[in-house]
DNA sequence: TTTAGTACACTTTTT
DNA sequence: GTGTACTAAA
């Protein structure tokens, strides 16, 4: 424990009573998680008296590695429990939930929200809304938020501001939702806090049990905590509901007991799901006696690199102060590169050379994409492939959310549970078995009538004959693999054989086989891939049960490998990383600050949060990039800065923009007029104009204004570039990036003489073999260089990271 | 009933 | 640009 701050070491020795951890990014805050478990396994506390609650499982999978690690050569009884929220509580659910009035089973399924969005839609046909004005994923949203409020239907509808028609609606399609879901004995996300919640209220063994099991109670990442998640805390640290807990001696309750918090208000970002970092706030109210231990010290960046992060959330009014100081090791460090592209290809290209520049000097580096949402991370994967540079991508469509996937897994799902209409619904007529739509009508109809499942439904119906011969053998045939497939779970196979046979028995594989494309050779090799899984989860001695639900609790921020070079992702899946490269991407008004943002102050900050967990990633390269026009809906668009942009001191900046930029305009105001248009661009405009919007009126004038000014430069190099004996590489075109925005080619001027490259110097690359340097803007390490390879065409260097020689 | 082709709506962020 | 949902034809 040596290797710890004061502060740290605090936090780590605190090992009784609630203790509130606020800890700055980079401020060693996981390393405090483990030394304290560790800690606590030290000074006699049985490990499996101790429970950590992480945001991701894959957080939790590694903290388990290093707390085993560290405590290797001990022998160990058991091991401290770490898991995510759902995670903890499909455990404690399929132990407990038929302990409480309800209809579910321990054989409850998982309903992801696929199943959710298809259930609603379900729901939204048989009330007839299928009208334009209300969609299944709006209606989701509001019933999920209701549910997180603890509305009923009921309370929902009454509370509403205004009987609207589109409350009355959202209020009859939850309601019915909750009837189906249940009837399915299936939970959703939510319900799986919520039903945990009311489990631990409604029955006092149960509670009782996990007060005394975990003794020692540690969250991580509390203020990404929701209201339902911290009364679940709640109820397993004091053992009490709200009412009892007034009753009881708080300083008995602590003897030998530790609830420890840990999070960083600053890196709030899941609002939009619910979490509430005033449930951080409060914390000291709630909990007599807290202690308050701050982590400010940063172990992870530059100084420049927290400067600018510093001073972004600056500009947060909801927030505690709080400032992040650099180690002396770390020093000041490189300045923040900023990059304006033409078009997102050329931002795409920009990030594409800069990470191969960074691979080249370093192997063994780790750089980050990060973006703000993830339809912007096809331009990059296309630039990475073109370099031929390996990336390992997290987010988008996950393995587990293919549909191959999918469907099998549906077949596990409806074994265990034949009452999941949603499993059934997906798999019935995969692979095609002739049982189509007015088969599955009539089936429908039926299941509402009874108030049955689509299982019995297809029993009853078989029974009575109320279906044709032909759709009739089908659904026989169906049932029967079906029933195949329950045997074998019944009687306990291994968990391995039984995909096999699922994959293999439902002609599942052969349909696909038949198809002979490309498309169904990847399905395919995905399928063999999920029965690898089902392998390797075999041996570690999960059952077919815990491999269902594994698979329906991955998050795609599971995904990331430690290892991977190159890393492609959202904001919001790299919290939590460190990584040193960084490039943030996108810096655009409308994608960065989202659209979707922009209307409240509330929603604003909490994008400025967003950025500031971008930047505090980087230990010591951070990029900054904006394209000034954009493709979004297959429109291309000009695209305005971000705000955020001037909300970065210039002076930490350095512009490697190819020709003219935003930022260079923005500081070296030359006529009136450009003074008071970067004035404005800084956001200095007066506050009467800045109050209302950030962006509006004469300031996103003079934004178009200088984009003019740009359209026209560029036309006038490319016009010049038309003339050039080397043509550019034609496949790569102006898209290059490399090219766009060029300024006319300067004639090297005399102060560029000491500069290790000259206009017209031979050089070597390693890549690209013998060149010719073409242009040099700048002077020394920092020069860029323009050289033409034949056969190559035009590349740009940044002199100090090119691996280029004189030749 | 299935399939192929076309129209269209869509994207924040995720356990 | 892409995935889904609906329509028309086999």
């Amino acid at each position: 424990m040596e290797n710890l701050n004061h502060e740290q070491r605090e936090a780590v020795e605190t090992v009784e009573g609630p203790l509130l951890i606020l800890a700055g990014a980079g401020s060693g805050k996981t390393r405090v998680i483990i030394y304290r478990i560790v800690h606590l396994i030290e000074t006699g506390v049985r490990p499996d008296r101790i429970l950590a609650v992480t945001f991701t499982n894959k957080a939790a999978q590694e903290m388990k590695e290093r707390i085993h690690k560290m405590l290797g050569h001990q022998r160990q009884i058991a091991a401290p429990l770490i898991s995510t929220f759902h995670s903890l509580c499909v455990r404690i659910l399929r132990r407990d939930v038929e302990k409480m009035q309800s209809a579910y089973t321990r054989d409850f399924t998982i309903y992801d929200t696929d199943d959710q969005t298809r259930l609603v839609r379900t729901i939204m046909k048989d009330l007839g809304f299928d009208d334009k004005s209300l969609s299944a994923r709006l209606a989701l949203s509001v019933i999920s938020g209701a549910k997180n409020r603890g509305q009923s239907p009921t309370s929902y509808a009454n509370q509403a501001d205004y009987a609207s028609e589109k409350t009355e609606k959202i209020a009859q399609i939850y309601r019915q939702y909750e009837q189906r879901i249940a009837q399915a004995n299936a939970m959703d996300f939510d319900d799986l806090l919520i039903k945990t919640v009311e489990l631990l209220r409604q029955v006092p063994d149960v509670r009782a049990h996990y007060h005394e099991r975990f003794a020692h109670l540690m969250v991580d990442e509390f203020q990404d905590t929701n209201a339902i998640q911290y009364e679940l805390t709640r109820l397993i640290a004091v053992g009490a509901t709200k009412i009892e807990q007034a009753k009881i001696n708080e300083e008995e309750l602590w003897k030998g007991r530790s609830l420890c918090v840990v999070g960083d208000l600053d890196q709030s970002i899941y609002a939009f799901r619910g979490s509430d970092f005033n449930i951080i706030l409060n914390f000291e109210k709630d909990f007599q006696g807290t202690k308050l231990i701050k982590l400010e010290q940063n172990y992870r960046s530059t100084q420049t690199i927290l400067e600018a992060a510093n001073k972004i959330i600056e500009r947060n009014t909801q927030r505690l102060p709080k400032t992040l100081y650099a180690t002396d090791a770390l020093g000041q460090g490189e300045a923040i590169r900023y990059y304006q592209s033409y078009d997102g290809d050329g931002e795409a290209s920009f990030v594409g050379e800069k990470i191969q520049e960074h691979l080249r000097r370093d192997p063994h580096t780790r750089c980050a994409v990060l973006y703000r949402t993830n339809a912007q991370s096809r331009l990059f994967e296309e630039s990475l492939r073109r370099r031929g540079l390996a990336y390992n991508i997290v987010g988008g469509f996950s393995f587990y959310e293919r549909a191959e996937i999918k469907d099998l897994i549906a077949y596990l799902k409806l074994a265990m549970n034949p009452h999941d209409d949603m499993a059934l619904s997906r798999i019935i007529n995969a692979p095609p078995r002739g049982i189509g739509k007015a088969t599955l009508d009539i089936l429908h109809t039926q299941q509402q009538d009874l108030g049955v499942s689509m299982w019995e439904a297809i029993g009853v119906a078989i029974a009575n004959k109320t279906i044709n011969t032909r759709a009739m053998l089908a659904l026989d045939g169906f049932r029967r693999v079906m029933s195949a497939i329950r045997e074998r779970v019944n009687a306990d196979e291994a968990l391995s054989e039984i995909v096999k046979a699922v994959a293999a028995d439902t002609g599942y594989v052969s349909a696909l086989q038949e198809e002979k494309t490309e498309e169904a050779e990847g399905r395919l090799y995905n399928i063999e891939e999920l029965v690898s899984a089902a392998v390797e989860a075999e041996n570690q001695g999960e059952t077919l049960r815990d491999f269902i639900d594994h698979a329906a609790l991955v998050a795609d921020t599971d995904q990331y490998k430690e290892d991977a070079r190159v890393t492609l992702m959202s904001i919001h899946a790299a919290k939590g990383l460190e990584f040193p490269v960084v490039f943030m991407v996108g810096l655009e008004e409308n994608l960065f600050p989202h659209s979707r943002a922009a209307s409240s102050e509330k929603d604003l900050e909490e994008e400025r949060r967003l950025c500031y967990v971008a930047i505090t990633r980087a230990q010591k390269y951070l990029y900054i990039t904006h394209a000034m026009r954009r493709r979004t809906w297959g429109e291309e668009l000009a695209a305005e800065p971000s705000r955020f942009l001037n909300e970065i001191p210039m002076t930490l900046m350095q512009d490697v923009s190819l020709g003219p930029s935003w930022l260079k305009f923005a500081a070296r105001p030359e006529t009136k007029h450009n003074r008071e248009a970067a004035a404005a661009l800084r956001g200095e405009a007066p506050p009467a104009v800045k109050k209302t919007s950030n962006f509006s009126g004469k300031t996103y004038n003079s934004v178009d204004s200088v984009n003019d000014f740009f359209k026209r430069r560029i036309q006038e190099a490319e016009a010049r570039e038309a003339g050039t004996p080397k043509p550019v590489d034609a496949a790569k075109g102006r898209a290059g990036g490399a090219s766009a925005g060029s300024p006319p080619p300067r004639v090297a001027s005399a102060s560029d003489s000491g500069a290790k490259f000259k206009v017209g110097a031979r050089v070597r690359h390693a890549k690209y073999g013998q060149g010719m340097v073409l242009k040099v803007e700048g002077v020394g390490d920092e020069a860029k260089l323009t050289v033409s390879f034949p056969g190559y065409g035009q590349k740009k260097f940044v002199a100090k990271f090119a691996a280029l020689e004189k030749a």
